[in-house]
DNA sequence: TGGTAAAACAGGGAAATTCCTTGATTGTGG
DNA sequence: CCACAATCAAGGAATTTCCCTGTTTTACCA
């Protein structure tokens, strides 16, 4: 039986080495990769097309969400399970419509994350216990109240501007880094602040921690 | 040559599963317990007497940092070892404060997580290198007084400049509302980014809310 | 399938803000 | 008493924001 070809995403390089000990121990998988953050993540998924990418949601540079949206775009073969801390509802949700095959919170136990892989590699979905709760309850009350949340609201383009401003880059360093002109950028912050109804940047950058685009952390 | 016992303290089950592979791996290393909070840690502690206890910092009921100074207060013969994704210098400084004898980014490599443990075992205090120059630059300002927090820090109006900064107002406004001249307000600004090495305002909401100065909610 | 909308891109130019320097005043600690 | 930090503030250069306009592409839908 060919094993698993894993790539694991999670911003902490030691979390990385312990899970991909954990996954390597297991005779039917392979940890064929690991990334740092959300581009380089893509980059490795297009060169070595993996079986499935395990995804943190928390990253800097692009976002585990926006990453996932990208890689079951662009390469629907490849399946992507989200591991985070957030037990949020909203991260959960975002991820799933990412085209996430499944989610697990870091506080779960070795076993599952195994299960997990397993059930998504078979092709099925896979939820932590914890989780699948909160997901019945808004399929039941189907998205009926206005959403204010940054993944309905907001364009990928402008999440990821909002994510680099709230990191602390100016315009023009978002230009050189997205490689378009800083005009460019200026246009997509200014849409974005009408979007949410802010006008300055640390308004900006308390939504995006809320919205799990960045961390407290300078 | 005795293994190295040692206790693993981490809020997330997964992460310490991981962790625990890596350092059972070595020959001369072992895993005694794991706890998943402050409390339990102090309660293994005291059960077990362990070698050393890796410690995360960010755990429910009790943190890391208070976990750690009860633990090197009450068995001053166990070494305890701060592992963090914060690089903040606050989290470092306080951690050291505790009587921890080192401190781990949670992005540091593999092979740097034992050379602490082994660094630590034989007395010595080991620092991840990414973070050895804060603590440093902390010891030359006076390091058993001043830490890098916005109390000791900042001045008074700093903070209080620091805080409407974060909370969105424009300099204009901080002028009106503390009845000064808005050119005040940018002489503040100026000197609360030159102390605290920010040029921007995102890093300084960020910083702010770190600092318990302002709340995430916009 | 043509029409409308949204997204992404980008330039021009006036207005506003930031950055830097300088300097007065006051209180504090060695 | 002197040095130093804190607070206040202005001038002027440099930069950024804000608003408007416009092109191109994609997406949707009637």
């Amino acid at each position: 039986m060919m094993s698993i070809r894993v790539i694991l995403a999670d911003d902490h390089t030691i979390v990385r080495h312990g899970l991909s000990k954990l996954i390597q121990q297991q005779e039917d998988m392979e940890v064929i990769a690991q990334a740092g953050d959300g581009h380089s993540t893509i980059e490795l998924t297009r060169e070595l097309a993996p079986d499935m990418v395990i995804m943190d949601i928390g990253m800097p540079d692009l976002n585990g969400i926006d990453a996932t949206l990208q890689i079951t775009r662009d390469f629907p073969n490849v399946k992507v399970i989200g591991l985070s801390m957030h037990s949020g509802k909203k991260f959960v949700i975002e991820m799933l419509k990412a085209g996430a095959s499944g989610y697990l919170l870091k506080d779960c136990a070795l076993e599952e994350l195994i299960t997990a892989i397993k059930t998504v590699a078979a092709g099925k979905t896979y939820l932590s216990p914890s989780i699948t709760d909160v997901v019945v309850e808004n399929y039941v009350r189907h998205s009926n109240k206005k959403d204010r949340s940054a993944f309905s609201l907001l364009s990928e383009r402008e999440r990821e501007v909002l994510q680099l401003l709230a990191e602390g880059k100016t315009t023009k360093q978002i230009g050189q880094h997205l490689h378009i002109s800083p005009k460019t950028v200026e246009g997509h912050r200014l849409r974005i602040m009408t979007k949410l109804n802010m006008d300055n940047v640390a308004q900006l950058t308390k939504y995006a921690i809320q919205e799990g685009l960045t961390s407290p952390e300078v």
